[in-house]
DNA sequence: GTCTATAAAGAGATAGAC
DNA sequence: GTCTATCTCTTTATAGAC
C-alpha cells in the first residue's frame, strides 16, 4: 500500500458483482439506454475496466438472461417429477415461478424486458416461449382433467395467468411487506377461485 | 384539408401516419434502440425529413403516452358517471380497460414500456399511478361491500388483475381470432370467478 | 415535404501502462 | 483489476437547397 494513499482500495469488483450492478442498471434505464459510461460511474470504475471482466455488454445480458431462464425451466422438471394430477402439477409451476420470479427477481425483470433486437434476445426469446408452450400444455390438461373451467382457452388462460404473475416485477421490492409464499398463494387465489366472494 | 386517394412519388407523411410508423419502430426495437436512422428507412424518408414532423423524437414519445392515458382516464370519469354499486363500476372500469388497449394497442404498450427514463416518461408514470390508485380505491370499495374477498390486499389484487390486463399488449394481435369483448370476458372471468370448475 | 451534408455528442470497444 | 487515451461508428439534430 502506498503512504500517500488517501482514497479506499479501489472496489476489486468480480465477474457476479459487476454482473449484478449492471442488471441493476439495464432495468432502471433499459439495456439500450444504460450505455457502458453509466455501467463505469456506478461501479466507480473506468469504461474500460468493464471489458477486463466481460467481453461485452451483451455478454452481461447473456448471462443474466440464461439465468432466469434455467431457473424457470427447472421448475416444469422437477414439478414433472413429483407427479400428481394435472391441476396439481399446474400449481406448483404457478406458485414455483412466483418464487423463482421473486429469487431472481433482476434477471427475470429483465428476460421479460427483452424484445428480441439481437441473437441474445432471439435466443432467450425461444426459451421463454417454450416454457411457456410447456405451461399451456398442463393447463390443457387439467382441462381435460375436468378441473378447470373450458370457456376460456387454454392458450389464453396460460397468458393471462402469466402475464399476472410476471407483472409481479414491475412493483414487488424484497424489502417491501408481502414475502413470496403470501404472493404465490395470492395469485394461486385469483388465478383458481377469483376475487368474487361466494 | 383531404389527404389524396392516388398518393404518387414521395410518400407525403402527415404527424398521424409518422407517429403511427414511429410507435410501431419504438414497440418493436425499443424506444432508445429505434433510432430516428430506423425510423427514417422505415418511413423511406431521410432522417432529416422527420424533423420537419417532430422537433424530437421525445416528441412523439409523449404524443403517443398522451393518448394512452386520456384514453385511461376517460374510463374512471364514465364509469363513476354510470353510476352502481362498486363492484359494478370495477368491472366496468376492468372491462373497459381491456377495449381501451385492444383499441389504442400501439399507444398503451408504449406506455406500459415506459420506465421514467426522462421528464416526458416521468410525468407519464405519475399519471399512471394516479390511474392506478383510483382502481385501487375502486377495490377497495367493493371489498368494503362485502362483494370481493377480503384476504387478497387491495393493492396487490390491484396490481395482479392489472398485470394481467396489461399484459394482453404482450401478445394480442388485432388480426388474432380473440376480439376485445371475448377478451374482456376472458379477464372478468379469471379475475372474479378463478379458472376452477365448482 | 423532402433532400444532402454535416455538426456535436456519445456509443461500444481496444491498446498498453501500472 | 484498473487506469488514460483513443479509435471508429452511430446517434440526435440542424442548415440550407429544391
Amino acid at each position: 500500500m502506498s503512504t500517500t494513499e488517501t482514497r479506499r482500495g479501489r472496489p476489486g469488483y468480480d465477474q457476479e458483482k459487476v454482473l449484478e450492478i449492471a442488471v441493476a442498471a439495464f432495468i432502471e434505464h433499459g439495456y439500450e439506454a444504460a450505455s457502458i459510461g453509466v455501467l463505469a460511474d456506478r461501479l466507480g470504475l473506468s469504461k474500460s475496466a468493464i471489458y477486463h471482466h466481460f467481453n461485452s455488454k451483451e455478454e452481461m445480458l447473456d448471462r443474466s438472461l440464461n439465468t432466469a431462464l434455467e431457473a424457470l425451466e427447472g421448475l416444469l422438471v422437477s414439478s414433472e417429477a413429483e407427479g400428481g394430477t394435472a391441476v396439481e402439477q399446474l400449481e406448483r409451476v404457478l406458485a414455483g415461478a412466483v418464487r423463482v420470479l421473486v429469487a431472481n427477481l433482476p434477471h427475470v425483470t429483465l428476460l421479460l424486458r427483452v424484445r428480441g433486437n439481437s441473437d441474445v434476445e432471439r435466443a432467450a426469446l425461444a426459451r421463454r416461449r417454450a416454457f411457456d408452450r410447456s405451461v399451456t400444455a398442463l393447463f390443457e390438461a387439467a382441462r381435460d382433467e375436468g378441473a378447470i373451467r373450458r370457456d376460456v382457452d387454454a392458450r389464453v388462460a396460460e397468458r393471462l395467468v402469466f402475464g399476472m404473475i410476471n407483472s409481479i416485477t414491475e412493483w414487488y421490492r424484497p424489502d417491501g411487506g408481502e414475502d413470496a409464499d403470501q404472493m404465490a398463494a395470492d395469485v394461486l387465489a385469483i388465478a383458481l377461485d377469483g376475487l368474487r366472494t361466494a
